[in-house]
DNA sequence: CTGAAAGCGCTTACAG
DNA sequence: CTGAAAGCGCTTACAG
């Protein structure tokens, strides 16, 4: 579009006129060929090959009132999506998920307020039909804001406070959460501390009640919080190691964080799994990456991905709100 | 737009009923406000509150030719977004540029053949006013369907084959190379091995010249290629001590895949820099996180997308076509 | 199977 | 400063 060089693009008018149709029948061929001779039809696919006819998408989305675009609006400082893998494993299972349905995904960043503010009216002027929200914090405006809009929404994780409102698609991250404390205990531990994360986001809240489900109203010396950077594992461990150097096992909420816990512990002289035990969240490549190996729990993005574009589908076509929760898995490695 | 639930959204043409103007009053005070009434400015500015309207993108884009939005296309196998982090700087600069021009930028992955064609499709079909080009491979069909259609491009580094054709800002990745093989040389290193990019990317090419450019037509037994990841750097080093056992020096062009090569050299129980030599290219988190840290060209990749932004608005606006060719800078560490 | 026509929701000269 | 009107390029009932 735009531009100033070249000539201008031809339109649905030229190809009728070079097959010698009207316009009419040149869009029913562009949408299927159904009621068309098939004359016509050779006509028209010649002319489009001749002219270099491509639909104006704008024109199209008026009459239509769709897009054929989704969105995939990571609600984040933008390092984020890079130092954490999980993000392009879930990037890349919906591309492909919509690929197979020749819908385009649109990745937009929206980390600062007025970032969210501007996507926000992106999204709302009509680019896209719907919109895959990762990574969006408790409170933020943007959900209210599509929401106001009926703009159909699938939340990778469950979106705290719009339960109710929006689909989503998660990990059972209590039970998950309950299933690695378990491990730790049978294993014998005693003094489990956790290393949370950011706490107005589900992975944070939800994998800290599943440690209190299985231990209890928890000693707050044994509570650090970290944001799932691995700097923030590293700064919580220190922490935990201040308050509560009797501690002999730490459940950090992710792999990556775990990283940096095991790295403070190192350094600190501890030895992983005989003086403190370390388990972490996620079954990434830093699980297997690390010295020892990490216990963890397995979290299956690739089909968090199919799920929420199934469902966003479901949203789009008939207004539909579910939400699917997706089993959690704990394997066991060097590190317990 | 779509979704079955909620009531039909406002237009422009509510606005103007509410506000007791025409819709071209409505119009004026949307683009800008020039010609219009302090009255009828307030009562458009309420009315527009008061139903909660929000532009029609389609149908300004079908009269504007515009659409205020930018791809920034990705031409590679998704994982590479993820494991460099170079792709992270180069978006977020553009992200940021192009934030303040009230422009949103559209990332679109596209690895496969198919994507390719999807992608093209898509971007020719309007959606977008222009294109940042990133990591395009020689002989790509995209480039060429692009300018087919006029569609203004810049692309970060030399486009191969169309450096007459598209905008393009490059780092000087030849005397980038150049310095650094001249700093091993001047380091007293005679028999210095290379590690290359693929070669059909300009950062492959291009870096191999500059080695050329310094010690001549080089001894085959010295030279392995690598696809830019940490694996491939890793592999390109056993051939080579395999290959020359008495290398001396080795300029690994990217930090990345220099990682690899380290690792490799450490195992063989060569000591960095005392046996081997080690040079890496962009400075990256990894040249410094290294042990020993690396010896590196630095590269502006901030730079690099505040011009590509700028280039791409030149080319939008007034069709120009330039080239950027920025300086590369020797850094030295540990590593030399 | 096909064409003529209405209409999607805007912007922008053009008169006034 | 403002309104009426043309037109952007499509899709889709509606007749035939």
């Amino acid at each position: 579009m735009s531009s100033s060089t070249g000539p201008r693009r031809p339109t649905m008018e030229d190809v009728a006129e070079v097959a010698g149709v009207s316009r009419g029948t040149v869009s029913r061929v562009l949408n299927g060929g159904h009621y068309v001779s098939p004359d016509a039809l050779t006509a028209v696919q010649r002319a489009i090959r001749k002219t270099g006819y491509v639909v104006n998408q704008h024109a199209r989305s008026l009459v239509t009132q769709r897009s054929d675009s989704i969105a995939f609006i990571l609600s984040d400082p933008q390092d984020r999506l890079f130092e954490d893998p999980n993000f392009a494993i879930l990037l890349k299972g919906c591309t492909q998920a919509l690929a197979e349905r020749d819908i385009t995904l649109l990745l937009t960043v929206a980390g600062t307020q007025e970032d969210r503010k501007r996507v926000g009216r992106w999204v709302t002027a009509g680019h896209v039909d719907g919109v895959l929200l990762v990574s969006e914090h408790a409170g933020s405006p943007l959900i209210n804001e599509l929401r106001a809009r009926g703009l159909p929404i699938v939340a990778a994780g469950r979106p705290i406070g719009h339960e109710r409102d929006i689909s989503y698609v998660a990990a059972d991250d209590r039970d998950g959460a309950r299933q690695l404390v378990e491990h730790l205990r049978s294993r014998g531990r005693r003094r489990i501390a956790i290393i949370t994360g950011p706490i107005d986001t589900p992975g944070g809240v939800d994998r800290l009640a599943g440690y209190q489900d299985v231990l209890g109203e928890p000693d707050p010396r044994l509570v650090a919080n970290g944001d799932y950077t691995q700097d923030s594992g590293a700064r919580a461990m220190e922490e935990l190691l201040q308050r509560a150097p009797d501690l002999d096992a730490v459940f950090v909420c992710s792999d990556l964080m775990a990283l940096g816990a095991v790295a403070v512990l190192q350094r600190a002289g501890k030895r992983i799994p005989e003086d403190v035990a370390v388990g972490g969240f996620d079954d990434s490549k830093a699980a297997v990456s690390a010295t020892p190996q990490l216990t963890t729990i397995r979290q299956d993005f690739a089909r968090v991905s199919v799920e929420m574009v199934r469902l966003l589908q479901d949203s789009i076509t008939s207004g539909g709100r579910s939400a699917v929760i997706l089993p959690t898995e704990l394997v066991v490695r060097d590190s317990t």
